[in-house]
DNA sequence: CTTTAAACGGAATCGGATTCCGATTCCGCA
DNA sequence: TGCGGAATCGGAATCCGATTCCGTTTAAAG
């Protein structure tokens, strides 16, 4: 919340966060925080006192990542004609930006298990899925009892999907749309 | 391949590989090496020996999972009536399966990014899963452009997701199952 | 009952995250 | 503009856990 009133400060912690991600995105896990530090331009102290642990610096580059999944919702989404062709262009693009930024889902992934959205960003996630379900509902493009849950779990299997190369994601997509369009009747 | 001639050693790979499954179950990734060793009651460099690496513990704890995997989808899976249940137990039974080892699957997942199966158990998979989609595609239960690495990728999802937290699994299979019966089509 | 290659145990080593603390800066205030 | 001191810095020192090394012990072939 509370930004730090030196300036230092802050435009330290900036450039430690988008080091950290450039790093990671070259070399993945085996970057080290001295590291991190030195191409940064600052002590290794410095990163710890912005990033009480390694795991904090990573959980706060996911966080960027989680940040841009929002603005997607918040801004794309509503541009679609229907629910179901908003969820499809969300599960691409979570996935597309799994698969370039391998590397990075990669950290993330092995320092959290999973990767679950947390804090302001989490809740204002989990409120953007509602209302894309509830539009869903209205509009009928999605099966009438899916949940945010079930969004939830799907972008999640895109996300591991797409970054791990267990066969071409786009198709699950596809599959997992199907799912939610509605429930199998013969 | 060729298991080594003196008993004791290959009484202690046992030991020692039963020992970490249950030291992980219960306390997850933050069991140490030395903390196996003792548990097993040999020392350190026994352990190294026969696992030269903790991640190469890990492993061999994941494929005796994936052993399991292959052994239902060997025994259960034919006795199914149609490749549609059979597909929808396999999923149930891996969701189970994480679900109880949670722990187990951090640690696996922490060791390893995802989990694809590797070596023979991986081959045997790969192969009895082909041997699945290729029922489903003469009985008409699957669609009919399923492909091994669609199953591949749901087993993959149904994995994530019931041994992290994040909504009900179960449902996912329901979902993930009704991709799979056939294309959307108004 | 030797012989001997292989297995054992566990102290020592190594690598990398995290902590500590004296030296340096910003910022608000006089 | 100059000063006080709290916050920030840098990076050497510490801590922790995986991995290596090597002298000792042991199963099993002859």
């Amino acid at each position: 919340m509370s930004r730090p009133s030196r300036t230092d400060a802050e435009r330290n912690r900036l450039r430690v966060l988008n080091v950290a991600h450039e790093l990671f995105a070259e070399r993945g896990d085996e970057v080290q925080m001295a590291e991190v530090a030195r191409a940064a331009g600052v002590g290794v102290g410095t990163v710890y006192r912005h990033f009480p642990t390694r795991q904090a610096l990573v959980g706060a580059v996911a966080e960027q990542r989680f940040a841009k999944v929002l603005s997607f919702l918040e801004e794309e989404c509503p541009a679609r004609p229907d629910a179901c062709g908003a969820v499809e262009a969300l599960l691409t693009r979570v996935g597309e930006m799994h698969e370039e930024g391998r590397a990075v889902s990669g950290v993330i992934e092995a320092s959290f298990g999973g990767m679950a959205p947390r804090g302001e960003v989490g809740e204002a996630l989990l409120a953007m899925g509602a209302r894309l379900v509830e539009r869903g509902r209205s509009d009928g493009t999605l099966r009438a009892d899916v949940t945010v849950a079930d969004l939830y779990m799907s972008v999640g299997a895109v996300a591991m999907l797409s970054h791990n190369e267990i066969g071409d994601w786009r198709r699950f997509v596809e599959i997992a749309l199907d799912g939610l369009r509605r429930p199998y009747h013969a």
